[in-house]
DNA sequence: TCAACTTTTCTACGTCCCGTAGAACTTGAC
DNA sequence: GTCAAGTTCTACGGGACGTAGAAAAGTTGA
């Protein structure tokens, strides 16, 4: 229940990025502007997809639980549901999980952290 | 680089278990015993994978690079390149990497540990 | 050395996911 | 009621994965 492909996840980093709801229309020309920033004239510069394109992304990513749609409005307008840090934070706990013995897991992850992000566990872990 | 399908991840599960190099046939026996496992009498039992089959996921998995074979041998003895711990907490960094404020992350991480988890994490913390 | 057997590689097919988008349908505005 | 904008349906091509037969390569006993 995790992965995503490379155009859903363009998606998910502008939804999470520009954080207001947005609609298939402003992601399709956000998308256009970020292909276009690709290594500066060479490349495949802004192409334009076709909004059910970006639509169908943005169904499938609401069946995947990741986005969720204001029906109301007309343009419908879409949302992440949780924030990036929570999401991959999530992911984490996910693949942690996935092993039997989590405490051994995290020795070595733990083993090969920074030490900026070890002072930052520390941190964290003092509080709790 | 990282999903792998259900039987794929089967295969290395009894890799990282028995923590011997396996030929093929070894492994196909042992996934039918696994399946056999399944709830009783009721299910699939005990389905038998042909050993080409076998061979084709192992050599999928050696060129993800989880997975090395003994050529010399013959029977080709398979076994996995590094731990479940290790191969995990590598994943574990890679997720942490793909955003861009990873203490963020971090923070949502450490926020929903559980308390045997904490206690690890500060005594791991401590010793670097 | 040759036949029979074992093991490995090649090739392939069905399914599902994803990028992509046209066709058809819905709906708000005039 | 018509029209334009938006949404849903349907679909195709490519790639990953489960699955395995056919063919090739290697092993072994006689």
């Amino acid at each position: 229940m995790a992965s995503l492909g490379e155009l859903e996840r363009a998606v998910m980093d502008l939804l999470w990025a520009g954080h207001e709801a947005a609609t298939a229309n402003t992601l399709r020309d956000l998308l256009a502007q970020s292909t276009e920033a690709t290594g500066g004239s060479a490349g495949h510069e802004g192409k334009e997809l076709a909004v059910t394109t970006v639509l169908t992304v943005l169904s499938r990513l609401e069946k995947k639980g990741l986005v969720e749609r204001e029906r109301g409005t007309r343009p419908h307008r879409y949302q992440a549901v949780s924030s990036r840090e929570d999401h991959t934070a999530e992911l984490m706990h996910e693949v942690l999980g996935s092993a039997p013995d989590r405490e051994a897991v995290l020795a070595r992850f733990i083993g090969s952290v920074t030490e900026s992000e070890a002072e930052t566990l520390r941190k964290l872990l003092g509080h709790i």
